[in-house]
DNA sequence: ATCTGTGAACTCGTTCACAGCT
DNA sequence: AGCTGTGAACGAGTTCACAGAT
């Protein structure tokens, strides 16, 4: 595992997104105040992460945009295509599936399962949609390492479980229930409702 | 401001939501270590972080459920009753209409809005839709301090602006865009994006 | 003059280890 | 014996401050 802080890698990644920005833009240049300015971080931050990452800018011309982007997209060893499967096909499953297809055109979502007969073999927002039953073959077949959970919480230990038995090893968990899994499986639970907790906290206390 | 870590409040959070569920399950009494289990951090985290909260247990009983479960809420400075509104009535602001419902009772989204005409004067999963343009009339009126912007990120710095202009200042952001707005306005973002290429960074270097 | 790069200091969250209690 | 509570040690992330470069 690389030394480096889960904070930082954050960090990474939202760079990485602005710098795409700016390339956009035909922003060819950038100074490590700009770029704390769009992501939100100090500039000393930012230029104490890109030493991490082993990029070198000129206090003349600041840092190259595109010399920049592509140097974090290689850190962050974004392989040239990484395929990641949903599991539960629901609102927020499609929501999912719709907003994904439109970001990031390195990682896909190339299939969906869901347990309801209504929803298998449909086809949402240019995702087919497989029946539960055989994702675990699915995932040995393809040699998938990346899914996405959005069943009921009821279901998540379950199918979690089965998914990790047949190869996975990282899960965006939807769900509010804390996944009970082997320690070698990264985790990122994005339960929504604890981000809007987490602002009322400190909208109230503040 | 209170001087309580960020990633403390976060483990709170999930501990509350883990009490919640044993008290369901009519558990009286629970452990460090138990507690530590199911919300996936270690024991003496757990014991610290009470500490924090100023609630004490017994080694012989380790913590009662209830009273544990009321001192954090008490902590949280969880009101009552918390209204929060939503904007932007796409397929993901439909699906946290649904999903956060379901949830915690003392957090509700009482009204949505959107742009488009089709959408406003609607009700989904049981929330009213308005147009957008009386967001910030709405917000004045009825005192609200916590927004959920889920709008194409080409609008977001837009109605960001609008709506902390009015009083908002706490914003669940679903967009990819980061936010540019005062120091003392809370963001949570919560790009899916951003949590999915972190899982295959990670997935990646293990 | 202004920016980058970085050793060093510092802060603070986490972990350790054990005393105290039942 | 096994739990909680906590002072103390630890360590990692962040900030500081300035040397170096253009």
């Amino acid at each position: 595992m690389k030394s480096i802080a889960e904070n930082t890698i954050n960090r990474l990644i939202v760079y990485k997104k602005e710098l795409g920005r700016l390339l956009k833009d035909s922003v060819s240049n950038v100074y490590s105040h700009k770029l704390a300015q769009l992501s939100g971080f100090p500039s000393h931050l930012v230029r104490r992460d890109l030493m991490n990452v082993g990029y070198y800018g000129s206090p003349a011309h600041g840092y190259k945009v595109n010399e920049l982007e592509k140097c974090i997209s290689d850190f962050l060893c974004t392989p040239d295509y990484v395929r990641v499967i949903l599991i539960g096909v629901g609102n927020l499953g499609r929501a999912i599936l719709d907003y994904c297809n439109q970001q990031n055109p390195k990682i896909s979502i190339i299939a969906a399962f869901d347990s309801d007969k209504n929803k298998v073999n449909k086809i949402y927002h240019g995702i087919y949609t497989f029946h539960i039953g055989s994702v675990q073959n699915y995932i040995k077949e393809n040699d998938i390492k990346v899914a996405i959970i959005t069943v009921p919480g009821s279901e998540a230990q379950k199918i979690a479980s089965e998914i990790v038995e047949s190869g996975v090893n990282g899960i965006v968990n939807f769900t509010p229930v804390r996944l009970q899994l082997p320690d070698d499986v990264y985790i990122e639970n994005l339960d929504m409702m604890l981000g809007l907790e987490k602002v009322v906290y400190f909208v109230d206390g503040g």
